[in-house]
DNA sequence: TGTATCGTTGCGTCATCGTGCAAGTGTATG
DNA sequence: CATACACTTGCACGATGACGCAACGATACA
């Protein structure tokens, strides 16, 4: 199955209960504060604190372009920072869900995770269409236009 | 037409260079860091570290849930912080392109710009399925299932 | 078993950021 | 013109985070 929210660390996976976006929106912020909703999970804070340092991005995006499984002694050449700062960026970005670590030998290779990376920002996209009154109302469609789990 | 790059506060649009992800990915994270591609603009920083503060996000979701522009007070009344936060918190939503802001009055009103964070969202999801080799390379598909403009 | 390689972690430093308070700006109202 | 209201901005302070250096595992190899 498809996972709905929230981005979570490799090996894991949590439920969440659906806050049933009601026919009409709340009135009020205030009492928009109360409701809760699919954009309050989906605005993972973890995850675009990741996206938010020039120097982690700037590797996250060379290991993205790479379309590999990259060591840190590699992605350390990308940037003029020092081999603990990469490996400190490389273990945020893999708590936040965004990499992957496999360790072999000695080194340890991080790879992107495309499909639930994507896939968070996608329902994130989604859920914010859903709160415009204006829109209709969600048709639930797949990640791309491959219909492959 | 769409905008399809990096995400701007309203009223801007800025043309981009398109960096024709190739046939085939860099062989090396260094390498790839020299070849530019759609995920280096599209991984806005400024976007992401509007979206990367607890009290922030608070706010935002709930103008967003609302579905409607809020005054500056009422957003307030979200959260238990000091009104010049809020304000402060506003500003740099819409600096960053998230929030729209217009003044009615001596009330200033700030709205969610739902189509624009979406299409960046949905942007950067498709250009980092893009970077997969094993993936499909991207049919460019409009913004929804709704195939309006 | 010693040594080199690959990566992580502890620590101190510096910059950035979030916050509250107070003062200031701009707009309506009496 | 004075006052109230809605919001913004200056300032100081504390918390968080990024960084380099050095020390520490962990693994491979002679």
């Amino acid at each position: 199955m498809t996972q709905r929210y929230k981005l979570q660390p490799a090996g894991r996976s949590r439920p969440h209960r659906d806050a049933s976006r009601a026919s009409r929106p709340p009135a009020t912020p205030k009492q928009a504060a109360a409701c809760c909703s699919p954009v309050d999970s989906l605005l993972d804070i973890e995850l675009f604190k990741a996206f938010s340092d020039p120097t982690r991005v700037a590797l996250l995006a060379c290991i993205a372009k790479c379309g590999r499984a990259c060591s840190v002694g590699e992605v350390a050449e990308c940037c003029d920072v020092d081999l603990s700062v990469v490996s400190r960026h490389l273990a945020l970005l893999t708590r936040s869900g965004v990499l992957e670590g496999r360790k072999d030998g000695r080194t340890v290779f991080y790879r992107v995770r495309y499909a639930e990376v994507s896939r968070a920002l996608r329902a994130l996209a989604d859920a914010l269409d859903d709160c415009q009154p204006t829109h209709s109302p969600s048709p639930r469609r797949q990640a791309r236009s491959t219909p492959h789990g």
